[in-house]
DNA sequence: AAATTCTTGTTACATTATTCACAAATGCCG
DNA sequence: CGGCATTTGTGAATAATGTAACAAGAATTT
C-alpha cells in the first residue's frame, strides 16, 4: 500500500479501465455497468468497483457509470492529462525499436533524446534524433522537462545507467534490461522483460 | 513439484532466482543464503525460502543452497532445461525488432517461423526467415514442434491471430498487442505492455 | 567437544487482496 | 403511481500472500 493509502494493484488496474473505457467510447457507448465491463477484462464487477471507490464515487445506482466522466476521471487521477516527456538510452537494436515504437506518442508519452554510453555510438543519427552522450543528460533534463527514463542498455551496465539518470533528477525509470535495479526512494520503476515472462510461462506448459 | 498448489507469485518469482543463482555463479560463488540472495533481489529472505519450499528442501542448515543444485531443480521445475520453439506472428517493425532481439536464443527459446496476416508482408524476407501466410500455421506447428507463439499485430487484428494460434494447438502466448485475450482454459498467456507500465508509473509522478 | 554462530524449513501470525452480499438509488414499464 | 429490474458503493467475510519466529541441523571457533 502505498500513496494515500491506495493500494498499488489497484492502481496497476486502472489503465486497464482507461484502455476499455476508450474503447467502448469509440464504439458509440456512453454508458456502461461495471458487470458489462467485467466481462470486457475479464474480471469481477466487484473488483472494479471497490477498485474504483478508492477514488470516489463515479456511478449511478440502476444504471452505470458515464463513459466520459469516468473516463476523465480515471486520466486525471493517473496523471495522464498532459504530455509525458523521456529520454531513452541505449541505441542498440532495442532502443532503436523503441525509437519506431508507435504506441507511446498516441498516450501522451513522448521520447525527446536519446543518449548513449558507448562513445562510439555518440553522434551518430538514430531516428529524428541525434545520439547524445551521458554528460548532456543534466542539461537535457533540466531544459526539456524530462521525467521519464528509458533504458535499453546491456543489462551489465544498467544500474550505472540507472543511477546516471536518478541523479539527474528522473523520478520513472522505464528498463528493458534484465536487471531488478536499485533505485532511491520515491523513484518508480517498471520493468519490460519478455524472458521471464516466457520462464514462468514454461512452468505451465512444461507437461502438457 | 506438482503444479496444482503453487500460487502463480510464486512461479513467478523463480525466474529471478534462476536468473540471480546464474549471475552468482558466474561470479564464481558456489553457496548462497537466502540472506544473500534476498539482498541482492530486493526480497526477504523468509519468501525465499518459503517460495522454494512449495517445491522440495534444496538448502543445508547452517549453510545455504549450492548454487549449481538449486540451479539445476528450479530449471528443472520451470521446464527450461530443453529448447522452446516460438513462432512470430505479425512483422511490422515490433515484430522485426522481436526476429532480431538476442535476448531469447540464450534463454533456449528460439523463433522459427514468422508469419503474418497481411498479403503484402507473406512472402517477404525478415531477418533468416521468409515470412508465411496464416494458413501455413498448422503446418509448422506440427512440423516443427511450434509450442509459444507470440503476437505482434495491430490490437484490432490481435484476438483474431490469438484464436488462430490456439486452433492449431500453440500453448503459450507472448503477447505484445495492448488487448488483454481472450483463451481458453489450458492456455497460458503472458502479456507485455509498457504502454500500461508508463501509465501506472505516471499515477506516482504527477504531482511530485 | 562444548559453545557459538549460521541458516534452513516450517508453523503461526499479520497483512493485503478479492469476493460476497445487501441497503439504497435509479430507471422503466404498464 | 407502484412494482420490478438494475446497479452502485461498501462493510463483512474469505482467500491469498507475506512476514516473523523458532526448533533443529550444520559449520566454526575456542
Amino acid at each position: 500500500m502505498q500513496r494515500g493509502g491506495v493500494p498499488e494493484v489497484v492502481v496497476e488496474r486502472l489503465p486497464l479501465y482507461v484502455r476499455a473505457l476508450t474503447q467502448l467510447r469509440r464504439e458509440g457507448e456512453e454508458v456502461v455497468s461495471s458487470q458489462q465491463l467485467g466481462e470486457r477484462l475479464r474480471m469481477t464487477p466487484a473488483q472494479i468497483r471497490k477498485d474504483l471507490s478508492y477514488f470516489g464515487r463515479f456511478g449511478k445506482q440502476g444504471r452505470g457509470y458515464s463513459i466520459g466522466i469516468l473516463l476523465e476521471q480515471l486520466r486525471e487521477i493517473l496523471g495522464l492529462t498532459g504530455e509525458w516527456r523521456a529520454c531513452l538510452v541505449g541505441v542498440g537494436r532495442l532502443g532503436r525499436a523503441i525509437i519506431n515504437y508507435t504506441g507511446f506518442a498516441p498516450e501522451g508519452f513522448s521520447i525527446v533524446a536519446a543518449f548513449d554510453s558507448a562513445d562510439d555510438q555518440v553522434g551518430a543519427n538514430v531516428g529524428e534524433f541525434i545520439v547524445r552522450p551521458m554528460s548532456d543528460l543534466g542539461t537535457v533534463v533540466n531544459d526539456m522537462g524530462v521525467t521519464i527514463g528509458i533504458v535499453a542498455v546491456p543489462s551489465a551496465q544498467a544500474q550505472a545507467v540507472i543511477n546516471q539518470l536518478v541523479e539527474n533528477g528522473i523520478k520513472g525509470i522505464l528498463n528493458y534490461a534484465p536487471v531488478a535495479p536499485y533505485v532511491p526512494k520515491g523513484v518508480v520503476v517498471r520493468n519490460i522483460d519478455p524472458v521471464l515472462s516466457l520462464q514462468s510461462m514454461t512452468f505451465y506448459l512444461k507437461d502438457l
